[in-house]
DNA sequence: AACTGATTGGGAGAAGTTCCCGGCTGATCA
DNA sequence: TGATCAGCCGGGAACTTCTCCCAATCAGTT
């Protein structure tokens, strides 16, 4: 089984590829840090599987696994993500991914993930499961919630630190309306009070923003 | 050389195992993903060296480092982050760290690291040297400042999502003197506007306190 | 003794937030 | 074809919070 490693931390990459290199029947053909990288990385070697974190620099983890499942589909699309939260989880899924691990896992449950694979089974980290089965209360609003397009943009303008104004002008709109997207996302997360929401955009929003 | 490792993610500590124990002289004692835990395998093992992330529950990095100087001068500690912000690197340096490896860095370092430690040198990845020799322009005045006792006691609560109010009655104090420690904040930090702090602080605050 | 820096707080005006309200569009449904 | 609903856009008024300027106390230093 050819494997495409995608890590933006160079040294936990390395890692990673020595634990996939002990096992049997894996060989790790190539690795990169960067989400194009690695798109092009998948079209040279065409391997078996990518296993990829989310948060990637200039393309990330959800959009990459689109594009190889588009256009590589003989390459298959493993998550391997510090962050396991329910709608990233489901993205990930929804995008075509083949599993889901978490780094907070034991390493065994690579070795498991990769026969899985193999197998053309799906495999999920346990603790993450529930995300898609949703027997488990998760009880908290926030991690279970799609919000709209615009409601998204400005909860990723409040991550980048954005003033209310500020978006306003960006998105080209009032700075009323704002406040009402706001009030809609808090309500629909279950959060009181804007610092309260803006934790939570900086928590979950990092994915396609860094500088 | 004994080594101890100290990661909060299995996964990758289970890697980082695999590329230490593939370096000559290099023997891993012992892991944990725990601050606490961390100093009973110290207590333990008495092992030469500990590679430590600096965000670690129940016991941050910074503050492991110190403990273990302290009573267990045998034992040297490194730390091995994926973060590098300089006043973390100078915290760690003071607080009696022998080396400073990001995790951005590649993964050669970590044999040049340990032979450094093995020789009672100081290493320290390229891109964070600068941090402690404070030539390079970061511009930034962010990244270069030790703030105040109550002021960090300040910023830690805003990291948690407290309101003004909320920091004023757990810290027994009027809310007004929280703003003027939160102007201060700003004005020594070189940042304008409460969300742009808040921001700040949930990005390098994180270390104590998850939940 | 004077000084610096940390900590504590007040007052007034500016700014931002919350709550309640209505209008608009497009999609879905009876 | 209406009817309905969800997303989007914004106003007004009351309220809360923030900013800016000011001052007092205390510790350690020169």
């Amino acid at each position: 089984m050819r494997l495409v490693l995608a890590d933006p931390q160079p040294l936990v990459r390395a890692g990673i590829r020595r634990l996939c290199e002990a096992l049997a029947g894996a060989e790790v053909v190539g690795e990169t840090g960067d989400g194009q990288q690695l798109l092009e990385q998948v079209a040279r070697q065409s391997p078996d599987l990518v296993l990829l974190e989310l948060q990637l620099p200039s393309l990330n983890g959800i959009d990459a696994i689109q594009q190889i499942r588009r256009h590589y589909p003989a390459t298959a699309a493993m998550v391997l993500s510090a962050r396991s939260e329910s709608s990233q989880v489901r993205a990930a899924l929804k995008a075509g991914a083949v599993g889901y691990l978490s780094k907070q896992g034991e390493a065994v449950e690579l070795e498991l993930a990769l026969k899985a694979a193999a197998r053309q089974q799906i495999y999920l980290s346990p603790g993450i499961a529930h995300s898609v089965v949703g027997q488990r209360k998760s009880a908290r609003a926030e991690d279970s919630v799609t919000l709209p397009r615009r409601q998204q943009q400005v909860l990723s303008l409040i991550a980048r630190g954005k003033s209310t104004k500020e978006i306003a002008n960006l998105m080209g709109i009032s700075a009323k309306t704002v406040e009402t997207h706001r009030a809609r996302m808090m309500d629909a997360l279950g959060l009181y009070g804007t610092n309260a929401l803006m934790r939570y955009a900086i928590r979950t929003g990092l994915e396609g923003a860094e500088g």
